[in-house]
Parts: structure tokens; sequence; C-alpha cells
DNA sequence: AGAAGTTGCGCG
DNA sequence: AAAGCGCGCAACTTCT
């Protein structure tokens, strides 16, 4: 366990205010929903019953009055529902989303018993329906959630550089956002997609079928293969068939017909291009996925072990850029696009406190700065290098560059060394905040055991060391992507706050439901959000994204100085 | 027939 | 099988 002194600071409550004391725990119930206050030390004894009516008005005034941290089960189980009844939610505990963290976490001596009880149901993709006690597998007792609650409080207690409290505090407020972000949708806008993907693909036949673009390129590549009646979405028979021509390539992977020279290739990548578009975000997706003008994907906040979010259906997380233009603010409206460039590399130079490279990343662009420190010669180099560093590249342009950042950044290249040694060594290694990597399944450990005999085959010492780099590079680059994850939630929460502060609109969104009347987040992903916000106010709300970056920053690293600049874009259509 | 695994590619 | 991290998804092949 690695304690950091620099980590030891006065954490408050993510949403900006000093933490308030009061818990209200939030269950539901057979009969609908119960609220519970909760005192440290005391039974929870006063059990408030909330029919299907009134429960906004009656949050509304809590929040009003005390402005309690509700404690609940899940923000995915429980929020939609809320939030089609009209209630919104300030600041929660959410015991799914911290039992995670706190289960696995290796920054406290006495982490949280893991239970079956607390991992995360799927996804809900039925409409919401009001308070029906219809939770699968029925409501958890209060007593159960109260105990799970107080045991939550007990580990995070035990951390006394209050990361976790804070980590708790922003998973939390994710799960909220997550579910905020699916109500209101993306804004998007269904004749410019059909626009786009007439111009790539081609006129769509009536009768459904191949569009026009990509059955000429179709037809071409049978032509120079001479082969008629093949089925360019069977590798094998395609691979067989390029063999023929005399085409010697081992996949069918754009990268690898790229090196090759042939009239087939240019049809062929040009139809591997359009075929991806078209199964992927065409017509079909278009139908599925979009409606009243929104895109409502699925957010899965923690869905990776890093704790970056992931997300099922529609895929969410792959939109293509080319369909970008298809994101467009209602009539009255403006999107904030904002994203930070190279997050990851900042974050490692302000965690590893390495100040000649928190130098290099002064201003917009980290890979010039490391340019000017003399590493490197180009920006291009520079761009490997650092990836290459974050990723634990050995071989190839990128692992060749690695070593003279070892030069210049020495302490920054000792934290993903040492973060690349603990993983292979089968250890557990931690974000920033305390989020842990997962231990080592038992084949993993069983290999390497094997692999130290005497007598060992040395083939399958050769394949356990493989094993072990994999892990190596996967612990390496865990502590960089997990601690840009938990910059981006507080970000992300502490955007929310400001948004919350701003007036209702003055003319409606009416496709973003509950958020028809005020300035939303309508998307994330990773380092990137975008807001969806009435045009009198889209100023007002920029400047929030740019506040909210440097407390985010400040709440992480304090005082230590390193630049985590803002792309910031206020437009009517999210450009390509 | 349906589950499970593979390939390839979109995103950061 | 990109030189190196993390994902989700569709379409295909192979296994049961």
């Amino acid at each position: 366990m690695r304690r950091d002194p620099r980590a030891h600071r006065r954490i408050r409550s993510v949403s900006g205010e000093p933490a308030a004391d009061q818990r209200i725990l939030l269950a539901q119930t057979e009969t609908g929903l119960a609220a519970v206050p909760l005192v440290a030390g005391e039974p929870a004894t006063e059990i408030i019953e909330l029919g299907g009516d009134g429960i906004a008005e009656w949050v509304a005034r809590e929040e009003e009055l005390r402005s309690p941290r509700w404690v609940i089960r899940s923000a995915r189980d429980l929020y939609p529902r809320l939030l089609a009844a009209g209630v919104r939610l300030t600041r929660t505990h959410d015991l799914v989303l911290c039992h995670a963290i706190l289960r696995d976490t290796d920054v406290v001596a006495r982490p949280l018993a893991p239970s079956e009880d607390w991992i995360p149901r799927q996804p809900d993709t039925a409409e919401p329906a009001l308070f029906d006690a219809d939770e699968r597998g029925g409501p958890m007792p209060i007593a159960e959630l109260v105990a799970q609650y107080r045991e939550q409080v007990r580990v995070i207690g035990s951390d006394r550089t209050g990361r976790l409290a804070l980590l708790c505090a922003a998973e939390s407020a994710g799960g909220l956002i997550a579910e905020e972000m699916r109500a209101a949708g993306l804004p998007w806008d269904a004749d410019e997609h059909d626009r786009i993907l007439t111009e790539v693909l081609g006129a769509r036949p009536a009768g459904g079928g191949m569009p026009a673009h990509m059955l000429a390129h179709a037809e071409a590549v049978r032509f120079h293969l001479g082969a008629p009646g093949l089925h360019l979405d069977s590798h094998p028979k395609l691979l067989r068939a390029l063999h023929r021509v005399g085409v010697n390539v081992e996949s069918t992977s754009q990268w690898e017909l790229g090196e090759i020279s042939h009239p087939v290739i240019a049809p062929l990548l040009a139809y591997k291009k359009l075929s991806r578009l078209m199964s992927a975000n065409g017509w079909a997706w278009l139908t599925e996925w979009v409606r009243d003008g929104r895109f409502r994907p699925v957010y899965i906040p923690g869905g990776v072990v890093t704790g970056r979010w992931a997300s099922s259906g529609g895929g969410a997380l792959q939109v293509p850029r080319i369909l970008r233009p298809a994101v467009r603010a209602d009539p009255g409206w403006m999107l904030v696009v904002a994203d930070v460039a190279q997050l990851e590399p900042r974050m490692l130079a302000a965690m590893s406190a390495d100040r000649a490279m928190a130098e290099a990343a002064r201003g917009q662009d980290l890979y010039a700065g490391v340019v000017a420190s003399g590493a490197v010669v180009t920006r291009e180099e520079a761009k490997y290098a650092v990836l290459g560093a974050m990723y634990g590249a050995t071989t190839g342009d990128s692992g060749r560059l690695v070593p003279r950042l070892r030069k210049v950044y020495p302490r920054a290249m000792h934290r993903v060394d040492e973060a690349a040694r603990i993983g292979e060594d089968g250890g557990v290694v931690s974000t920033w905040l305390g989020r842990s990597s997962p231990r080592p399944d038992a084949g993993w450990q069983a290999q390497q055991a094997a692999a130290t005999g005497a007598d060992t085959d040395p083939a399958d010492v050769k394949r356990a060391r493989a094993r072990a780099r994999d892990r190596g590079r996967f612990t390496r680059n865990f502590v960089v992507q997990g601690t840009a994850a938990e910059w981006a939630l507080i970000w992300l929460a502490e955007i929310r706050h400001r948004l919350r502060q701003l007036p209702d609109a003055a003319a409606p969104a009416p496709g973003s439901g509950p958020f028809a009347r005020q300035a939303h987040l309508a998307f994330f992903l990773h380092d990137e959000v975008i807001l969806h916000v009435p045009q009198e106010q889209a100023d007002a709300a920029a400047s929030a994204v740019r506040e909210a970056a440097a407390v985010a920053t400040r709440r992480l690293f304090g005082d230590f100085p390193i630049d985590v600049p803002l792309d910031l874009k206020i437009v009517r259509t999210a450009e390509k």
C-alpha cells in the first residue's frame, strides 16, 4: 500500500459546498418509496412512507431545508422513475457504485466485504414506470441498506486522506448524471444523419439492399478479384480470393491491406469503410436509436475497471466523427462542446509531481512542450513517445523513443514504470483517489507459479513472462487512465452543479424531457462533454465548464502547477 | 438452432 | 497482428 502525503488535504463535497451532515436513505419498498433519516451512531427508526403523489414536492422541500445527501441503492434502478416524476436529486451516496470501489480499494487496511447483493443489475431498458414496486427480486430490506451504508462509511472514514470520500461522492454524482443525460438525450437531427448517409453510402434502394456507392465499390472489388459472386463480408472467402490474385496478406484488416499496391485495394478499403458505417450507424441504427430528435444511450458509470464509463446499446461511445454534424441544438438552444487535449499525460505529470513534465504541459499542446524540452525532435515523435510511455511500448518507433523521456521526465516515468513492475509481480495498483486494480485471476497466478520451477519447459516460462508483461502494461496504464477518469468525473459533477444555478430557458426544448427548460449535460465521452443550453445562457454555460475544469484540477492536485486546458466551442452543430 | 468465439473497426 | 492501454458492436465462423 502506498500513501502519498500530497494527497492529504481537506476534502469538500463534490457539489462545491461544505459537506452537509444530513443523510436520508431513499429506498424502494413494496408499496412505493420510503425515506429514512440517518443519524450517525443511532438506529434508523423514523420511516417516512412516500406515496406516488407529492414525492417531488417532499424531496424538493428537503433539498431546500437540509440539503441532504440521499443514500440510495443505485441511481440506475431508482433515478429514472424519480426523474419521470419530476424529482431531481442534488447529492447522493450510491451504494452499488461505491461498493465496487470500497470492496477493491487497496488504500485502506480493511476494505468492504464483497457481497453478491451489491453487484450492479443489468441496465433497465424498459420505460420507467412510476413506483410500482416491480424491482426485480423485490426491494432490499431497509435494515440491509442501512447496514451496508454504515459499513461503507466505516471504510471511507478509515482513509484519513479523504480520497475515498471524494471518489465516492464523485462516483455517486456520476450515477445521477448518467441517468439525467439519458433522460435528456443528445439532440440528434435525423434528417442530417440521413443526408450524410445518402451522400456517403449512396441512394438507399427502395426494397432494401446495398446503397449505390457501396454497391459500386463491391462490384469493382469483385471485378479485380475475378470473382463475380464473392461475398465480401466473409473474411475467409475474401482472403482466399485475394490470395488467388497474388495479394498475400494474412488478414483482411485495413492497415495490412493499406501496405499493398494492387488495383483491388482502393475499392476494397472504400467498401470496408462504407460497410462499417452502414452496419454500425446506418438507417437501421437511426430508426432504432433516435426518437423525437434525441439519441438516448445507456451510460454505465464505473463500467470499466479503471473507472471510465462504459455504455450499453447504441454504441454511444463510438459514434463516428463523420456523424457529428447530426448533433444539432434545438431552435433557440446551443451546444457547448468541450474537450481536454492530452488529459492522461497531464494527469501523469501531476500525480508524479514531475515539474519538468508539467512545464512541458503548459499551454494547449503538451507534445509541443515535449519537443521544446529537447527530448525529441518532432511533434509526431513526442506523441508516440508519450503514448508509448503510458501504454508500455517496448518495440517499434514508439518503444525506441520512450527511453528519451526517462532522461527528461524521470519522476513521471518512474511512476508508470513502478506501476508496471507491481503489475508484473501480481500486485495491485491504485489511482490518485484510491480506485484499485483487480487482483490477478487464479489462472494467471498458477501460470506464474508454474513457471518458476527448475525443470519447467522453456516455452511455458516464455508464455508466463509474456502474460506477466501483459498485466504490467495494464497496471501501467491503469493508474493514468483511472486518474484521468477521476478528473473527468469531478469535472462533470462541477459542471452539473453550476448548470443548476442557471435560470429557466426562454424557449423550452421539448425533446429534453425533465430538462426541457434547463441547460443540461447531453453527452460525455472520457475527456469530452457536450452541453445543450438555451442560447441566452451559452456564455454562462461555457464559463461553468471552464470553472469546473479548474476546480477539478485543484481538488485533485491542490496547488501543483498543472495546466488542463480546454478546447471549447459554442456551436449550433457539433463539428467533425 | 443457438451459444460461444473471432475478426475488424469505431471511439477515447 | 499495428508498436502499446481501455472499451462496444456487427457480422461472420465454429462449436455444441
